[in-house]
DNA sequence: TTAATTATTGGACTATAGTCTATAAATAAG
DNA sequence: CTTATTTATAGACTATAGTCCAATAATTAA
């Protein structure tokens, strides 16, 4: 399969393409990436993502409209990638001591999760919103998104089980789709994300 | 306060208007709602609420564009009223017997939703999403949709803990968030609502 | 019959996502 | 220096949601 000549060109994935190292031709401006993505940041932050228009976003940037099109396939991969480079900007993975219970740990990493969208609700609601509109962007919001957070929700609870704090028999990854769910189902319904929230999800996985 | 005029006139909530009983002028078409409804409701069942716009919806109930925006503020409420217009679209109010227990019920309760999301299930997703972007819509669809099936399942689960089918402690409204988060989470993530899913929540909630 | 009122219709209009193309600019290799 | 190659840019283009408006049609009241 002569994948090469594909592997280093195009739109692809995740991050804004990959550099081609020593090319032939003009070479791509790097810093206007960082710039792109700091500008759908801030635009979004703002005004919300479906008040900043692609164009605004290259205004900002100093860049033409169609280098950001070059870059990234869709505005919601853009604004997911322009996220993503903040780090963190939704939650970190909590790296507990041995001596707190899991229940604790998994209340604080849903207290922290609900931080984080005080500040970026709104913007996670309308890349769910994306990702209902475009089956590439599903697929690529479940890989980068949905799915790492998933993983260490799941994780977390078969560590509850190991030490005897959760149930052998519950179903790790049922469960694992029960407190997200909660958490995307009032975030989507526009209902508050607080520490009582986080709370009650926790009272009744373990609590049950 | 006087809001006689604004009662009997321009674009409301749920349905398509409230008939004016008799009028002064030309009267409104009351066929052509139901043929709009009709159309919105084949069209985005066939090709999907992305794929049909607003025009062809028109042209197929054979009205002006126009008379769609008279009715409905926007294509959301247009599509959300056709499929309430379908009477259950989505599910049933159970009226379980009594020696039935309630996890049973629940569970027959989710899967019978879940048959009905094999055919709907695309339009719900684009109505949720369509609720991200839209404060209004999102107020109606929860008024009209979430809240609702909400108050079946909430009902349900306290009814099971008067049987003593569910601790009496659990907090009823934070379960029925688990149980119809999980599924949102699943529908939204593309993945299949099966029976097996509906076992698994309802295993959880009552079997913790 | 005339006037007032309301609905329907067709068309213009704005804003936006995304596509496409032509031109210019920047680089490597010959 | 010339050529091939790639990127950047500006602008045209399509399709769509939603708004606005003017002309017409259908009705009630005088």
């Amino acid at each position: 399969m002569n994948d090469e000549a594909e592997a280093e060109s195009g739109v692809d994935a995740g991050d804004a393409v990959t550099p081609p190292a020593t090319a032939p031709g003009r070479p791509r401006d790097e810093e206007a990436s960082g710039r792109i993505r700091a500008a759908a940041l801030k635009l979004v932050r703002e005004e919300g993502y479906g008040q900043v228009s692609i164009s605004r976003i290259a205004k900002e940037a100093g860049a033409a409209r169609q280098t950001l099109y070059n870059r990234w396939p869709t505005k919601a991969e853009l604004v997911l990638d322009a996220f993503f480079a903040q780090a963190n900007a939704i939650a970190a993975r909590p790296d507990p001591a041995p001596d707190v219970p899991r229940s604790i740990v998994l209340r604080d990493f849903l207290c922290d999760i609900f931080a984080h969208l005080q500040r970026d609700g709104a913007a996670l609601r309308s890349l769910i919103a994306a990702a209902q509109q475009d089956e590439d962007f599903c697929a690529i919001f479940r890989t980068r998104f949905v799915e790492p957070r998933g993983h260490i929700v799941e994780e977390l609870l078969r560590d509850a089980q190991k030490r005897g704090e959760l149930g052998a028999g519950r179903d790790t990854a049922m469960l694992t789709a029960l407190v997200h769910g909660a958490f995307w189902y009032r975030l989507l319904n526009g209902q508050a994300l607080d520490d009582r929230l986080a709370q009650g999800i926790v009272a009744e996985i373990f609590g049950g």
